[in-house]
DNA sequence: CCAATAGTGTCTATGAGACAATATCTG
DNA sequence: CAGATATTGTCTCATAGACACTATTGG
């Protein structure tokens, strides 16, 4: 990387480095950070049953190119001036988290605090990255795309600046009408995290702090799709040691239509799962 | 991504989006395409046997900053003007290609058509992007990271202008001698090298088109860094549907120094292994 | 023939998946 | 008590890992 041809050294040679280079080799490029922020929630079906579904948080383009379709949310990265007047450069983890809080509404939550300790709760990875040419008409962009599985998020509606923010379920997205690559990009984030269920815990950064192993098996199957053997998967997920660690209590009572209390657990220490928890059907996987 | 303010349209409006945009929220970023190029080669121990171990493919840096430090091998993304006078952008991928082509001395092979055959057989897959601020101390640096697996590729001072370039043993680096955050860069593709050996067929991009159980067999020891048990490795690999097909043909002779000849099987078409081939020795992984 | 290398048989422990059964709630 | 929900028992099959063994070759 970075192979330049000039002397290294000091802080504003920037037009120096950049005057070295043939603009044949050196050309302009925007860097955006792309977040596919994913979370369950409850949606009545026809029958009135509260049903978990996957969601996907997306942002309604107001500008050409794409305006009126449904976009990931995201944006340049960002210098800021510090108070000394230095630039101070943004990570691109944080703007990506940035861009969450601004789109949740969390960002102007009048509770600074509540809003931080939700944000702590997001599990935050990086996707990938897409470059490819003309996937943004104006100009040569390279998008850092980010996955996040949060707990239930506030709808972004409750924000303010973001009214045309919302939490779509995944299944009723219209990919074809989506902006630039973004339906690819969802597609990878999707199936990146239905393969991150299998190996790691992170299917607990979906639940609350506490939680039964039931709404556990309800993230796998909103996110694989699929019901699941549920004895079979109280087993397992006892069994992986580190997954889940018991608190000793118990849901308060029942199921609403009657049934035993269930036992509550948090989050354990592992950060991989052994065994695996793999998914099932995958008989011939090309 | 790229939720601008300007309208979209013509071609070369460029310079009114970058006028669109308060200096802070944008900044000029520069972004490269850095490979970490993976490939085994035998090395003479102190009894003089030819042992298989992995390489990396680095190149000695000659300007500041970390001027004699080993790299790995990269550049800014370019754009090439067509003949017709437009410019034509280079998708990432691409410039990994090619930024490993001009370091192995592909890139100037008199036989092009035996070079891009050798290009052709090297697996490429994005491993992440770098962007922390100050990794680069000239300017703001966004690398996009390459993984490459490849089968034993010439020597880089054969090619030429490449004379800095050489394939290092990994276990002979001196990973805090490197300049960047590239040891960092290293370790994620080391780690995603491994993993991926795990549940993919792409141990077979480290041989040669025809090869023997005992060579993939090797190819798993030298990246997993230590013995496996070869008749179960060789149950575990003809029981993988579509990981290798026979070709019918057995290796010219046995052993140097005597044994059985060895069936010869090319890759296969799976993409994903099942059952995987698990990394031994994971009890407790977390 | 002997040592070396390739490949097969077989046994045990463990996990996956199916089904049955038990425990404990709510109404 | 009846139906609902959580949890545990048990059985079967597949796979992982260990070890013994057979097959084939060079010297």
């Amino acid at each position: 990387m970075a192979d330049g041809t000039q002397a290294g050294g000091g802080a504003a040679e920037e037009a120096a480095f950049l005057a070295s280079y043939d603009p044949r080799d050196y050309e302009p490029v925007a860097v955006t950070v792309d977040v596919v922020a994913l979370t369950i929630r409850l949606v009545e079906n026809p029958a009135g049953e509260a049903v978990p579904t996957l969601h996907v948080l997306l942002v309604r383009r107001g500008q050409a190119p794409f305006a009126g379709r449904w976009a990931l949310p995201g944006g340049f990265i960002r210098t800021t001036v510090g108070p000394d007047g230095a630039r101070v450069e943004e990570d691109l983890g944080a703007a990506a988290v940035r861009e969450l809080a601004e789109e949740t509404g969390l960002a102007a939550s009048p509770d600074r605090r509540a809003a931080d300790r939700r944000l702590d709760r997001i599990h935050l990875e990086q996707l990938g990255t897409y470059g490819t040419p003309g996937r943004d008409p104006r100009m040569r962009v390279i998008s850092v795309a980010y996955l996040a599985f949060a707990p239930d998020l506030p709808d972004p509606t409750a924000g303010g600046d973001a009214a045309s923010a919302a939490w779509l379920p995944v299944t009723s997205v219209d990919r074809d009408g989506m902006a630039f690559d973004h339906a690819r990009i969802l597609a990878d984030g999707l199936e990146r995290a239905s393969s991150k269920l299998e190996y790691t815990p992170l299917a607990t950064a979906f639940v609350a702090a506490e939680f039964t192993v039931t709404e556990l098996r309800a993230v796998y199957e909103t996110v694989w799709g699929q019901p699941l053997h549920a004895p079979n998967f109280h087993r397992k997920v006892l069994s992986a040691p580190g997954f889940v660690e018991d608190t000793g209590a118990t849901t308060a009572s029942g199921g609403a239509r009657g049934g035993r209390r269930a036992r509550l657990y948090r989050a354990g220490p592992a950060r991989l799962l052994h065994p695996a928890l793999l998914r099932p059907g995958k008989e011939d996987p090309r």
